[in-house]
DNA sequence: TTCGTTCTTGGAAACGTTTCCATAATTGAG
DNA sequence: CTCAATTATGGAAACGTTTCCAAGAACGAA
């Protein structure tokens, strides 16, 4: 404590704390990386001074020097969606786990955004990059994100050249709607997601592969695509109950969807499973315990999260090693409640 | 294009920019943050190449030189909880707005992983700090907390020396509870999260206002108080309904925990509205669709969200001006369904 | 003993910006 | 017309690390 502190009231510097240990930056900046060749006697004397003085290195001259910022990308349409919420979570407690922080981008839909991300991206020099679903038709963004050369996962999404997780949406469509043709359903109506999203492109794929299976044809009509955000749940399934063909059965998502199609059974004075069977995908309180509880396909959406950040991070320390990019799927459970039965008779 | 580029692959810096345009560094870096003294033949030149070499400046190195990381924290116990995700959802979009990323720390309810987040906003100097509902008896925290100069916002939790903002829980819990009393209740149970989060400790302070002001006693075995992730509210209500003087009437957390209440009720033979009345605080789609319906309390997540980000943003802006760090109130909504009825006699 | 390794440490040059200072050119007032 | 004030630009010094290189000390083998 001979000398007069030069920074007093600033935050200390890897230069104070080697001035004060009385060796130089690089032994101090050593010790605090773990390297080797380091005496323990510095190692001791240097934590001391550290640990004194409280310093903490500025992340961002880390940053800048040694080209690794610590930090991922995690690009989610809306995070206020509890499918979404809940695999973010996982996510992010496996990357904290690992020393990284997970920077968040809400994209909201809108391909600016999307870009916009990407660009934040490269300026930050992000590590990796965690790509929920999203529009697969932004060719904008594709592009972006081509010229990015990062460590990328993508989450219920294809990316090219990147590994993915999924669910297996397809095969929980199918297995829904062949259970439902096994009741003897023949007007089946699916309601899912914008269909430039990945699983429900999947859905839909795998409630077709089950209709050509039984040999029946596929009617578009009843395959309905909603929009985000403005619930038309409720106005189409008034529309599909009141055309000249009404469906005896109805498979839905779960989320903020169920909720709209109920109404629209209700005030039809439609009652399930009765008249009518109802079948939601993704789980929820409202499908467990509403009456007549509502059979759910579900799946582990924490163990997406997590994976996808596993293979995110081994890719990251693995650098561009030869890659293996087959998407990693997860199996669905379907739960059989009582929303559903056979069709009445015409 | 005459001299050779220096930097073939790797991406071009500011002095690649400033070279190919035949100016000065400085010259390109007033452009790019929109100086005053730059005449406009300059800054169309500079940005002409900025465009054809596709410059993005390394935002590390910004941050180190000019203090601003453009980054704010947000420090929330569990993101996949729908209270939460849907104020970081709008909070987010405030800041993003604004040109600022979101770095989440999810805490899990452990202190440790506070205190490690703390650090994480000291090292990367962050510019600003969201503080959700968290346990406001972890010491170490708080104390970490405090040699933080930072801009803070508090959500739903009281931040010492910064502004909060907070939907009024108190007042909630005691319109319900006067409500239930005015029914004839004496014996009413209530379910909230642990006491030490401010929105169930303020939602207990309005349970026995309510209390007090119609002249009862509050017996505190009837507030239950949960614990994070293991759902006890299945067997407390059981507890309680086979105790000496069951509840007639329960209040409960809408999220995770209604759904346990439920079960419980079922599985004691009880129904509600007739043997026992129920309401539920967060509106959620089971309160809404269960059959009765259940009255419940909401108040506006996003624009709890919003209004954090904005006045975090203003803070920010202003630096350190003379502070009014009075808490926001947003009001609460009490919405009457039928899952509530007068006591039945003795 | 001698010489080539290995270990330990220090010095200094990056990393890519912003910002301070200096200088030349332009403008405006008297 | 002169001088001060303003505007436009360039040069260079930061910001706080990591990492490369060099050099001295210690060590083992011949």
């Amino acid at each position: 404590m001979a000398r007069i502190q030069p920074t007093p009231a600033a935050r200390p510097t890897i230069r104070d704390v080697a001035a004060q240990a009385g060796v130089s930056v690089s032994s101090v900046s050593r010790v605090l990386n773990r390297e080797p060749h380091t005496s323990p006697e510095l190692h001791a004397r240097i934590m001391r001074v550290v640990d004194r003085l409280g310093f903490e290195p500025h992340s961002a001259a880390q940053a800048l020097r040694s080209r690794a910022s610590n930090t991922i990308g995690c690009m989610v349409s809306d995070i206020s969606n509890p499918l979404y919420s809940e695999m973010v979570n996982a996510a992010e407690e496996e990357l904290q786990r690992a020393g990284y922080v997970l920077m968040l981008g809400a994209t909201r839909h809108a391909e600016e955004r999307e870009t916009a991300f990407i660009s934040a991206v490269r300026r930050r020099r992000m590590d990796g990059l965690l790509l929920f679903a999203g529009d697969n038709t932004h060719k904008d963004f594709t592009s972006a994100l081509a010229t990015l050369d990062l460590p990328c996962v993508g989450i219920d999404r294809e990316v090219p050249g990147a590994p993915s997780v999924r669910a297996d949406h397809r095969g929980g469509g199918f297995e829904v709607t062949r259970y439902l043709i096994g009741l003897g359903h023949r007007r089946i109506a699916l309601l899912t997601g914008p269909a430039n999203l990945l699983p429900s492109s999947e859905r839909v794929a795998g409630y077709r592969q089950a209709h050509v299976e039984a040999g029946l044809d596929v009617d578009l009509d009843r395959v309905r695509p909603q929009v985000h955000g403005s619930s038309i749940a409720f106005s189409d399934v008034c529309q599909l109950l009141q055309g000249s063909a009404p469906p005896t059965a109805i498979i839905t998502l779960g989320t903020h969807m169920l909720a709209s199609v109920m109404d629209a059974l209700a005030s039809n004075g439609i009652r399930y499973p009765d008249d009518i069977s109802l079948v939601c995908i993704g789980d929820t309180d409202l499908a467990r315990h509403a009456t007549p509880a509502i059979s759910s396909l579900t799946w582990d959406l924490s163990e997406i999260g997590r994976l996808a950040a596993k293979i995110l991070l081994e890719r990251i320390r693995d650098g561009d090693q030869p890659r293996d990019t087959r998407p990693v799927h997860l199996p669905t459970r379907f739960i059989l409640r009582h929303s559903c039965a056979e069709p009445r008779a015409k």
